[in-house]
RNA sequence: GCCAGCGUAGCUCAGCUGGUAGAGCAACUGAUUCGUAAUCAGUAGGUCCGCGGUUCAAAUCCGCGCGCUGGCUCCA
């Protein structure tokens, strides 16, 4: 019980022994001896348990099983005492070496097959094994002296899961079990907390509560309806993002939702997205129903000759996309078959690429930090080096693309992670993950170039040499999609949008019946002053309907009784802070314009 | 799509090993006219996800669908 003793007592492949004080190398040791732990524990319980693999990951570790029988919800808690069974027996993690060939014996005989591939593929001629009781693994360790340095309060077995063998869906499943685990017990407590405090900020949950949208089992899934209060919601973020655009010299354009398969073989997506695309006959001929806005931004470009003059050409969308997704991968409005997303494709020359980038980069920060996203994680995706010939553009594209990026990053004083190899195959791409108000990264933001593209289409400007040269093209959605960042929103704000978001900003509550004419000439000030008012005049107590407004989570309440209407004020609540008073309504309207003009987080 | 779990009123859930459904909140009606998070009373609301099967009898057991949840894979 209580902390664990730092440093951690270690004991690595050689039989060496080492203490580790770093916090983070100490837990993921812990962690990983941790998972060796619950796979000893399982294969006592279910002899006949074979190994797959079992690391220590961000939120904790998991083992993969290969067991004919399944794992269940029940098994969890047995496990979790038998693990601290073995804590009790305090076993060591004894390591040693063994040469290849006595390895693939032993783990063949024991008919650890995987492990056997394992070590195939992995292992030098000499290889360590660590044995915890009666399991032997293959493991390069370092792992804990002993079981005993476990505390029994510091862990969690949380569930169970399919996964493929090597993370690919051909080979065989395997059951996969989560745990968690930290050095400390306060930690372990603080990391279930955050859960519960995830699940409360459920976007699925609240989008119901707060009546955003819904998804409808009759119209199928990952369709989403957005509902009155969802809509305004939708429409602020589209608005403000339609002025910004506009200021920054793009221009919209709108598209057609199904457009022949011929131009999907154009673009290429007919052969390589196939699988994620709705398509239907009529007369004859093949429709698709588009899952992406680029061929046809690319239509309007080629009606008519480009000169050099014109680029850079911005092209701008809010277009709605359809591609079906498998049915296990659907969740609420973050991943979903149908969804809109703030495209927008800039066509210009190479000596414009610098420019656009960077702009494109203040814009993306900008309107982050205009949504309240302070934090955020850059990620710039390569080409794998080694595998050049995968991809399509010249060597001088890619160079010219990277250098731009990186430039553009790095003048900025912004940094990021190179992610190499994760580059798609028809360009390299930036990628902005946004961190939440209790830590989580989600994707949104995404930069890409695309050098296919201009290429298949055979689009063109005419230079100031007088030639015809290919543009460059680049792809670029700043929220992600309309669906997804709502999502986002709600989760991050838990709900409680910030006023200039909020699909009602005031609420006004008249005492009894005898204060609705005065409750009624206040939200007609309001409302002219174009604020998203509603008046609760039902038969109920002021308390109730403060409750209501409450869990509504509209960021100001207006009372109105007696007393204002004698001194022709109003009674003004806060969601956060509660009653503040009686004053002016004039007073009180300035001051949320302002919270208003400033996108303020607080109110 | 795959593995596991789940599906009872608008929402949250109860309903033991089979004997044909219940609570709270919400909704509606009435009374009440109220000062910073729930006034009282009444009414209505269900093809127990769907379809088959076992059984004298199925919300409950079995099979197949559909949907949801957590993972895996995918996210041109």
């Amino acid at each position: 019980m209580g902390t664990m003793k730092m440093p951690l007592k270690i004991r690595y492949a050689d039989g060496t022994k080492g203490e580790i004080s770093d916090p983070d190398a100490a837990l993921e040791i812990y962690r990983h001896s941790m998972s060796h732990l619950m796979a000893a524990a399982v294969c006592s319980l279910f002899p006949g348990t074979h190994l797959g693999i079992g690391p220590a990951i961000s939120d904790g570790f998991y083992y993969d099983f290969d067991r004919p029988e399944r794992f269940v919800e029940e098994d969890l808690k047995k496990i979790e005492t038998k693990m601290k069974d073995l804590i009790a027996e305090n076993l060591s993690f004894e390591p040693f070496i063994i040469s290849k060939e006595e390895a693939m014996d032993s783990f063949s005989g024991w008919g650890e097959n995987l492990k056997v591939e394992l070590i195939q593929e992995k292992a030098s001629e000499k290889l360590s094994c660590y044995r915890l009781g009666d399991v032997v693994d293959f493991c390069t360790g370092p792992h804990l002296v002993e079981t005993g340095l476990i505390d029994p309060d510091s862990f969690h077995i949380l569930n169970i899961a399919g996964s493929y063998w090597k993370g690919d869906e051909n080979n065989r499943q395997l059951q996969r079990i989560y745990g968690t685990a930290f050095l400390q017990p306060q930690d372990l407590e603080d990391y279930l907390r955050r859960l519960e405090e995830a699940k409360k900020r459920d976007h699925r949950k609240l989008g119901r509560e707060l009546d955003l949208f819904s998804i409808s089992e009759e119209a199928g899934s990952g369709l989403v309806f957005w509902h009155p209060k969802g809509t305004r919601v939708r429409h602020i973020i589209e608005d403000f993002l339609k002025t910004e655009l506009y200021r920054r010299g793009y221009e919209f354009v709108t598209t057609p939702h199904v457009a022949r398969d011929v131009l999907w073989k154009t673009s290429g997506h007919y052969e390589y997205y196939r699988q994620n695309m709705y398509a239907f006959n009529i007369d004859d001929e093949e429709f698709v129903i588009k899952p992406m806005n680029c061929p046809g931004h690319i239509q309007i470009y080629k009606t008519r000759m480009r000169s050099y003059r014109d680029l850079p050409m911005r092209y701008a969308e809010f277009g709605t996309v359809y591609r079906y997704e498998k049915s296990g991968v659907l969740h609420g409005m973050l991943r979903v078959r149908g969804f809109t997303q703030d495209d927008a494709h800039i066509f210009c020359t190479r000596d414009q690429v610098y420019k656009e980038i960077s702009d494109l980069i203040d814009l993306v920060l900008y309107i982050m930090k205009s949504f309240g996203f302070d934090q955020y994680k850059v990620e710039l995706s390569v080409r794998d080096e080694s595998r050049k010939e995968d991809y399509a553009g010249t060597e001088e594209d890619w160079e010219m693309a990277e250098d731009a990026l990186t430039r553009s990053l790095r003048d900025r004083g912004i940094e990021w992670t190179r992610m190499e190899g994760e580059a798609v195959f028809y360009g390299p791409k930036i990628d902005v993950k946004l961190i939440d108000a209790i830590g989580r990264p989600w994707q949104l933001s995404t930069v890409q170039f695309d050098f296919t593209l201009p290429k298949r289409f055979d689009l063109s400007y005419i230079g100031s040499d007088g030639s015809a040269h290919q543009p460059v093209m680049l792809h670029r959605a700043l929220l992600g999609s309309v669906e997804r960042f709502l999502g986002v929103l709600i989760e991050h704000y838990a709900g409680a949008f910030p006023i200039w978001l909020a699909p009602v900003q005031v609420v006004i509550i008249p005492i009894s019946e005898r204060h609705q004419e005065y409750a009624g000439e206040v939200m007609q000030r309001l409302v002219e002053a174009d604020i998203r008012v509603e008046i609760d005049d039902r038969n109920e107590k002021m308390g109730y309907k403060i409750r209501a407004a409450q869990t509504d989570k509209i960021p100001y309440m207006l009372i109105v009784g007696d007393k204002e209407l004698q001194s022709k004020e109003v009674s003004v609540r806060n969601r956060f802070q509660g009653d503040e008073g009686s004053q002016p309504l004039e007073g009180f309207l300035e001051k949320i314009e302002g919270f208003i003009k400033t996108r303020a987080v607080q109110p």
